[in-house]
DNA sequence: TTTTCCATGTAACTCGTTACATGATTTC
DNA sequence: GAAATCATGTAACGAGTTACATGGAAAA
């Protein structure tokens, strides 16, 4: 649902193919989600058979041919009601990567530490990365500083951790 | 995979029939994970398979029978391995609840705040709710904790992102 | 006496991923 | 000549959810 949103949202702007949608996804998304592209390819056509979007066959120069899509009246409609549905609400997250935590008991005090210091490491990483990008123009930005904010977050939070294990060894 | 973790961990603890499993997670570990019924009977079943489980028949007075599930040295070392990997990573999050964010100006600003104080309602009560837990023995806690920090970074941004918008406004 | 709780499951379905197929074209 | 890029898809699979089935016991 959300991933239909994110499509007709760029459909909105610009007509798009397949291809173009997914790269694009690709390149200024990857931190706030994850489209594969049979994904996007059945999306666009399921939305295409419910008449939200309206495909029309075009070539570039001697490349494969195109099917871009533009966002119809009726697309325009579902888009406005996922809009205004996933900004009012809250979607609670849940953290499976972290179930762990509720075992940390189960490891020898310093191993644990070695390890969150591992994770520590990535996420620290995955920040800097995303930090590091360059800013985007409208609501996009928006998508990406919630990211970044989360991470800053959970990076504070695992080094409390680590220092309360540190202190207690 | 995580799922299995958290069966596993439980099961280390002591051993535990199906509906309790399920009934523990459900009173316990609400704001964290969502494991449903059917999906735990069936990862019991997987792990029993792989030899990580070995169940017993029981019985509780007039009750309905019992798989009573132990868990085996094989899933021991399944748990210790799966604990390493778990703690050691940072698996990133995707918030799709939150695409919406990227287009926030196809929304008239007052509706877009309106539409955010929901949000901010529903979030609020949430964190409340989790802040109102009696606090949980051992490691488990840290899970707990991490869901509140979580959605307290939540909070904190919504507020900001709120407070922005209303500046421009 | 009807509802809720205990306890286990099955069957059908949805959503998404992985791996593969195709074929031209540009780049190395 | 080999590899990567462009562009679209299909087929098989897997994980998880929903809805349903069963049947006795306790609670309202």
């Amino acid at each position: 649902m959300e991933r239909e949103l994110l499509l007709l949202g760029l459909l909105r702007r610009e007509d798009m193919h397949g291809y173009q949608l997914h790269e694009f996804i690709e390149r200024n998304m990857t931190s706030c989600t994850d489209l594969k592209k049979p994904t996007a390819y059945h999306l666009l056509e399921k939305m295409t058979e419910r008449g939200w979007l309206q495909p029309s066959p075009a070539q570039a120069g001697n490349r494969p041919a195109r099917r871009v899509y533009r966002i119809t009246p009726a697309g325009e409609a579902a888009f406005q009601a996922l809009l205004r549905e996933n900004v009012a609400t809250h979607y609670p997250a849940y953290f499976t990567g972290n179930i762990g935590l509720a075992y940390l008991d189960a490891l020898p005090a310093p191993e644990a530490l070695a390890r969150l210091r591992e994770r520590h490491t990535s996420l620290a990483a995955e920040l800097a990365r995303l930090t590091a990008v360059p800013p985007h123009a409208g609501s996009l930005q928006w998508l990406i500083d919630h990211q970044r904010h989360h991470l800053r977050a959970e990076l504070d939070w695992l080094e409390t951790l680590i220092q309360h294990l540190t202190a207690v060894e």
